[in-house]
DNA sequence: TCTATTTCATATCATATGAAATAATATGTC
DNA sequence: GACATATTATTTCATATGATATGAAATAGA
């Protein structure tokens, strides 16, 4: 019998919703920034020109939601969009310098946070749940 | 550096997003369930006369969402609503004989999906993770 | 070169979502 | 019993979402 406390995709679907939902406290009340939206900052904080597409194949989001968050970043200052001189139906993201220091506030945060969701874990148990994660996700 | 794909949140984020997109097919296409509407049949398969403040409790989706559910499962035929006599304000929610034949069908392919999931686990690497992922739901 | 096809980003639109309001019932206090 | 507060489910409403359409630019083939 199918019990929906031992079936995997609820139970990750859980675990993804709690560890999504604090983290996004975190840095909307504090920076007023959503979940696409740090996502493409922390994409960019890595990644220099980059174009939309890069970024929805890279980090799981679809293009639409990629689109509009970079919009809005570029709006209120935090990324700068230029279109690509060589294939000029990209556009180049970069974090402006206002965005650097974003991350740059944000990171401690998000790192914090992180060790604080997995605090329950020894740090051999860390390690072997972030091997067993990648194994499923396997790219 | 806080590097995307080193960072936990958003790879079990990644994870969950894909488990749920790929089983969400195997029943959208197929009998036209949404993921609410399947959690709220996998959750009333095993549960007798329950209210919806239990299944969001439970579940972990907020109660517009079961609400909802609810009420197209009912439209449809799968699940039966009834006032509890006890307490007017509570709903006592349970499947149909139809709705009892629709998890039945679904069941095996779920299973077979989340099967089919972990195979890249061997037998004690999923015995690891399920523990692991327990651990960070604690509940 | 001309035309068709593909690729990229954005726009559009119908639906989904969830926070807050509402309505109905229950509980507690006087 | 009457009144205030709490609890439950639904509805409302503004926003988010994502599939598809669009338009602009690049590429391929004749």
């Amino acid at each position: 019998m199918l019990e929906l406390d031992r079936f995997l995709p609820y139970l990750v679907n859980k675990l993804a919703g709690r560890l999504s939902d604090g983290l996004a406290t975190v840095y909307q009340q504090r920076f007023g920034i959503t979940i696409p939206e740090w996502r493409v900052i922390a994409h960019l904080a890595g990644n220099k020109n980059v174009s939309i597409r890069e970024i929805f194949v890279r980090v799981a989001m679809d293009k639409s939601k990629v689109s509009r968050a970079a919009a809005r970043l570029e709006l209120v200052g935090f990324v700068e969009k230029n279109v690509n001189s060589a294939d000029r139906r990209l556009i180049e993201l970069q974090l402006t310098a206002k965005g650097r220091r974003l991350f740059a506030a944000i990171e401690p945060l998000a790192l914090a946070y992180e060790r604080e969701a997995l605090s329950a874990f020894s740090a051999r148990e860390e390690e072997v749940f972030r091997k067993l994660v990648g194994k499923l996700l396997c790219d």
